[in-house]
DNA sequence: TTAAACACGTGAATC
DNA sequence: TGATTCACGTGTTTA
């Protein structure tokens, strides 16, 4: 830590023990260089990749820190705007759902899952099942039927004011076919999941 | 700009226009500090919150801008984060997508089919598929047609004779609906294999 | 030894 | 004016 660029040489031996000269800005420009050199040491403490503890080095490391922020900023947002964007569908769907179950509440249909099925003769049978539109809710409907080893023969599938109206005639592939009401019971459980 | 601390009384009267003394670092240090003046230009114009232009200040605002870009680059990652939780779901039906695809080859209906599919008005439209009955034929094309994006208002599904008829009125619910011809030819592809 | 980095005191400039 | 900032040349230390 070397002495100053202050004249070494006019060396003061008829001052005596006084100061030379002493600028005025002395004090204060010392006071400005540690402010200077703490806010250095503060943003080096910020910046994590140091490839030197050199003055210009901090610098540089701060510049390139922040372009590597900045294009991380950059790239989470693109990522973000893009999930936003494939969500919106997602989001439209379900407040369609939430709309349908508004508009079924709207219309007092009140009876979430209704399901009947009725043997007619042999291993004929009839089947009704009444729910609330719900996505995935069909395809699971239809597997537990095919499931359960029936053959759908003639079907209609109406659906009005956020309610799905399923009703089918069908006939059992398999010998044994389950109980009606074990069936419908069956069929319940599924719709409600 | 001031001439520097260089001792300014011992004044050399008897080396007449010759340079004084000339410190052997006196060119590296402009150098030097003509660098680290540059470095420190080059951040003052990275940062764009720029409230003095004093050394010290630009450094300040470095900071600050630093830790800016810190706070969000975490919101944006919680965010993403956030997103990617809720569409796990999204993959995890893209999955069990591909999955039914599989299983769908392993059962197979391969002879006898045909699709159409035609808009009707805005996002309406109707389908009509005949194929030949086979165990969860009917199971996958309704889950296909969900996929589309399809709601189905009214379905008939008849059989007769090993031969499945679907007949349906439906309707987009999301906003990019494929083209009519694209879905006939996904719907015979998902009935086909 | 050389070369680079640094802190210092100072004069000038800016507000 | 007075306070503050800057660039400069220098001596010293470090690698």
């Amino acid at each position: 830590m070397g002495g100053g660029g202050m004249d070494s040489e006019t060396h003061n031996a008829d001052n005596g023990g006084d100061e030379r000269f002493k600028s005025k800005n002395l004090e204060a420009e010392r006071r400005r260089r540690k402010k200077l050199g703490d806010r250095q040491l503060e943003l080096r403490a910020l910046v994590p990749n140091i490839t030197n503890m050199t003055k210009s080095t901090i610098i540089t490391d701060a510049i390139t820190y922040i372009e590597e922020l900045k294009l991380t900023v950059e790239e989470l947002g693109n990522q973000l705007l893009q999930m936003e964007a494939t969500s919106v569908d997602e989001e439209k769907i379900k407040l369609k759902e939430i709309d349908d179950e508004k508009e079924m509440k709207k219309h007092g249909i009140k009876v979430e899952v209704e399901a009947e099925v009725n043997h007619i003769c042999g291993t004929k049978l009839w089947i009704r099942v009444v729910f609330q539109k719900k996505r995935g809710a069909l395809t699971k409907l239809m597997e537990a039927i095919s499931l359960l080893g029936i053959d759908l023969i003639d079907t209609t599938i109406t659906t009005s004011r956020g309610a799905v109206l399923f009703t089918s005639f069908g006939q059992g592939i398999r010998a044994g076919l389950p109980e009606a009401d074990q069936m419908r019971k069956y069929l319940l459980e599924i719709i409600r999941d």
